[in-house]
DNA sequence: ATTAAAATCGGTAACGTACACGAATTTATA
DNA sequence: TATAAATTCGTGTACGTTACCGATTTTAAT
């Protein structure tokens, strides 16, 4: 360790420079009033000719501030440990800026009850944050929030999904239509020019039900611009439900006997495998999500390729864009597309979500 | 932003509780002289009691020191570009911790000389460094070096490649017998029983050579484990040459037309697909690493997978890794392994490395 | 010209920690 | 018991910044 050693640096030197206090030089540097004009553009030129870069450490340390961060994501159901992840992304996030003063604290909504959301979000609104990361997973409702962060000037950050032409602070997440584009170009090595292909939508909500869209627009993209021949079937399974998915799926292979990979475009894959594991049928099997219960199936090759896009990732970075853009007032990127991770039995055990 | 209110935190609290001043507790929490057997166990003990957590802006800024850290990687070369990722990972890293006084000098050896390797870690030793990030490519001259090291106590941190049984702070890197039972698990899905495949050292020095060996053993097992009955050829190149390589290749393909696979254990992959292009074949290659020369052939699907680990977020963690040890004194993981990431043309545009 | 009001600025106490200096206390030595 | 030596501890200053208080200067009003 060496000792640092010139002495004056930061607002001491600009002060110096000036010919003025250093608590002039915090005035313009905050702009705050109380600053002639002439000294205020002396002052701002130096910043500008010494390049100043402001001592975060000081900063932080006497701005005895705690800046406040709330979070909106969907509840770890029994339906889906989707979120387990992105909820662990936001407490890695806080513990490195915890001792920057920063807290955050978050709030769970129910995914298939609109009422949740609202009432989680206004229980936000009421205490004044400053600065939100939300999952915007019912489109309305989450429009008619965001209007009224942006008229209490509180930046939001989406993750996991985007609400087109409502600009945010930033969006982490998935572009869903490459995601689909992809899963399409694996399976082209997959099977041969006159197999069979199925996509699987399973979704409850409507409001998800747009996302495994962009997906199947994408995927079938995919063979359109490349001029695949492959048949491609689809079904929709409106529950979630054991019995249900199993009776739609046997329908659809009995029907379909040429079928030879299935394309479930979300995490809802293991109910799938589940019904393949028992028919012992060897169709491969794609599907989405970094779920212990794929994970199963992913281990036995059931399921044999799965797409995921880091959801923990998403919300870390989140916190941190919302940190990086409150605390240390730095630029942040609009959009964050996550990189779309092929994983597979043998690659899975170094895989972190 | 609200305002924090209790007044009594940190060593301030803990001074109070013991009814000492700050001076003492300071003592207590550096492990220095001048304290009575008895306080020491009092604060101790409140320490812990308040679960004592020292406010790092703080330290930081009243520790007036600079924490320095030195790199030892090769250089980027003509032969391979590879070693760019990492440096810009280094840089990514020390422009998030500058702030905290923590500063970072690239040394660069050239990969096939190892007494360039030697030279620059004789310099690395005579400035003394609080901590080491290297890539051990020559194994002789980094056991020599880390020796060293360990005597005069500094720590270091492996990336790329590890020296077994020479225990380092940590290692981030790839396990090679995994990247290449990946390639293999892969490959399995692209081929029949009866297709042939082929695996391509390509490898001028000696050193590098048993990591490929290590990816080749874990393809090998991937077969084994499998019972899989596919012919597997192998051809070592001891040359990085274009017309070396395609004679080779091209050798290759004539002795063995049924050869449907191409695994090439390292990044000199480009120098195969640069042949196979030529031949218009259609042989499907695989290779390693998220170079500007591979990128061009994924995405004319030249090159069909490529597998990478982010050398850049190893060499980022690598120096986070030293700055948790050093600086905040916080426990380091042993080992990281690196995600294996499967990239092909439709889902590398959203990578980084 | 006098006084009041407004604008401009300097000085300084914090924030939580590190570290040196010297004061107070205890122990050892004669 | 007196004195020296050693041990134990408190105080003060510093790190770079923020934010407030009050002093000084300028401008406005009479």
């Amino acid at each position: 360790m060496k000792k640092k050693e010139n002495q004056f640096t930061g607002v001491k030197e600009i002060a110096r420079l000036a010919k003025v206090s250093i608590g002039t030089v915090d005035r313009v540097i905050h702009n705050r009033t109380g600053v002639s004009a002439k000294t205020r553009e002396l002052i701002n030129q130096i910043i500008k000719d010494i390049n100043y870069q402001p001592n975060l450490l000081g900063r932080r340390l006497a701005s005895n501030k705690i800046t406040q961060f709330a979070t909106l994501i969907p509840m770890v159901s029994k339906e889906t440990t989707f979120w387990r992840a992105p909820l662990e992304g936001i407490d890695r996030a806080e513990s490195e800026i915890k001792q920057y003063n920063v807290k955050v604290e978050n709030f769970f909504f129910d995914q298939n009850d609109r009422d949740s959301f609202n009432k989680e979000a206004n229980k936000i609104l009421k205490k004044k944050y400053d600065g939100i990361l939300l999952a915007p997973s019912f489109i309305e409702e989450s429009i008619n929030f965001t209007n009224r962060c942006k008229k209490l000037n509180i930046p939001y950050v989406f993750i996991d999904s985007d609400i087109p032409d409502q600009p945010s602070l930033s969006y982490i997440g998935p572009d869903l239509y490459h995601s689909g584009y992809l899963a399409a170009n694996l399976i082209s090595y997959l099977v041969g020019k006159r197999d069979r292909i199925a996509i699987v939508n399973i979704s409850r909500q409507m409001e998800n039900y747009h996302h495994l869209l962009r997906k199947e627009e994408g995927f079938r993209g995919y063979f359109k611009d490349h001029n695949l021949p492959n048949k491609i079937e689809k079904i929709d399974i409106r529950k979630i439900n054991t019995s249900v998915i199993k009776k739609e799926t046997s329908n659809l292979l009995k029907n379909f006997p040429d079928i030879k990979v299935l394309f479930v475009t979300n995490s809802k894959v293991s109910f799938v495998a589940n019904y393949l594991k028992e028919s012992g049928s060897d169709v491969v099997l794609i599907g989405y999500d970094f779920l212990k219960e794929n994970i199963g199936f992913l281990e036995e090759e059931i399921i044999n390729f799965l797409i995921c896009q880091k959801p923990g990732e998403q919300a870390y970075k989140g916190i941190m864009a919302l940190y990086k853009h409150c605390v240390l007032k730095l630029p942040v990127d609009e959009n964050t597309f996550m990189p779309v991770d092929i994983i597979m039995k043998s690659n899975h055990i170094y895989y972190s979500n």
